[in-house]
DNA sequence: GCCATCGTAAACCGATCGGTTTACGATGGT
DNA sequence: ACCATCGTAAACCGATCGGTTTACGATGGC
């Protein structure tokens, strides 16, 4: 092993193989789909075929696993932490911020999870269901606030949330007309229809309208 | 020519050799994804390779194409004719309860232009140029009856209803919790908050002014 | 009957697919 | 110094990729 013994680790070549693998594999997919071959997968990771395929059953698999290993990094990129203390609407519109922030950046390819989702059509594919886990969480992240925010129906907005979070993904994708932020405004929108206001537990029953 | 010279026509079997493989890739490029191959696309269409290829350039032609030539049909399947003398909100409400009901079916595997657009990622392929067109007219046709209803800011709604129709559909891709109708109640959440009711200012039911 | 046209079936091309195997260089434990 | 381990490089496998070509059957105009 290169790196591993050492107590040091070197951050830019000394990954670990599988490490290597994961990462290439998380960009090659999602910025060539699918698709790509192995052959050049391995070639960018620094990785032989050899070693990839005794530590991945499969192709799938490494697509699964590699969707997988992306899930911590997207969501700590778009979800607000625990520290941040703003009031539940706040954090809930930071997502469609940050979401927005990545679509204009230019090489944004939409929702990577989605995206997989979408090559894969098996549902039951491995990679699919993990696809479906990350919205899976970030549906409860959305419940979680619209319950602090004693929001009258959490689950259903959750789930509007996360809709509007793929539908913002989806015009990314297919680079429709611009109208910057469209994503936070529609958020907000729903947000303001079901009273979630700027402040938290206020015991405010005020409705939208 | 097996057909095209008879005065009646064989619905069955004497579709010409391009109707049959633009109807064919339209469907296997739908459920099985783009990256089927041609023998199998031609073999489905019964249609030689060598057809194919003096009727289009490329595979990537043919994937265009079947895009473009499935546009009218999915949008008189989602859209309400000019006859359906409804509110224009009811008219909108139409293409979501549609869309939810094709989603409900089972075999839905999400809106066509998205899903290529997905596959394809480089939008200046034909194919992502047909898609955003598709697009396009729809959100044309929510714009449309938001300027019937004078609603007040048609764009930023058209735009966001758009958003929703994508939304719902990369809900299907996915399968994610179901909560039957989502697209629909969201759609008529946002116009609610945009203060587009039943009826149109006069009453007037199709053209407002 | 003749012939051009349209279309299918299938062989063929080089390249690449996912996956396996062979061979060999570097490393670390003892 | 020895040797097992880990890893890379590359050959190799049958299948399939997008695309071309050859050969031949059916059709309709004249």
């Amino acid at each position: 092993m290169a790196s591993r013994a050492g107590t040091l680790v070197d951050m830019t070549t000394s990954a670990t193989p599988r490490e290597r693998l994961l990462n290439a594999a998380g960009e090659l997919f999602y910025r060539d789909g699918l698709g790509i071959g192995v052959d050049a997968l391995c070639k960018a990771a620094g990785v032989s075929k050899k070693s990839m395929y005794q530590l991945f059953r499969s192709k799938d698999e490494v697509i699964a696993e590699s969707l997988a290993s992306r899930g911590p990094a997207y969501q700590a990129a778009l979800l607000p932490g625990p520290d941040d203390e703003r009031s539940p609407r706040e954090r809930i519109l930071t997502v469609f911020e940050r979401q927005d922030q990545l679509a204009a950046e230019g090489n944004f390819l939409g929702c990577p999870f989605v995206s997989a989702a979408v090559e894969l059509k098996d549902p039951e594919h491995p990679g699919s269901v993990v696809a479906r886990h990350f919205k899976q969480h970030l549906t409860d992240f959305f419940r979680a606030e619209l319950v602090a925010a004693e929001a009258e129906d959490p689950e259903t907005l959750a789930v509007q949330l996360t809709l509007v979070f793929d539908g913002a993904s989806a015009r990314a994708v297919i680079r429709a007309q611009a109208l910057a932020g469209i994503g936070t405004v529609t958020a907000a929108a729903l947000l303001d229809a079901a009273g979630v206001r700027q402040t938290v537990g206020a015991g405010q029953a005020g409705q939208g309208s």
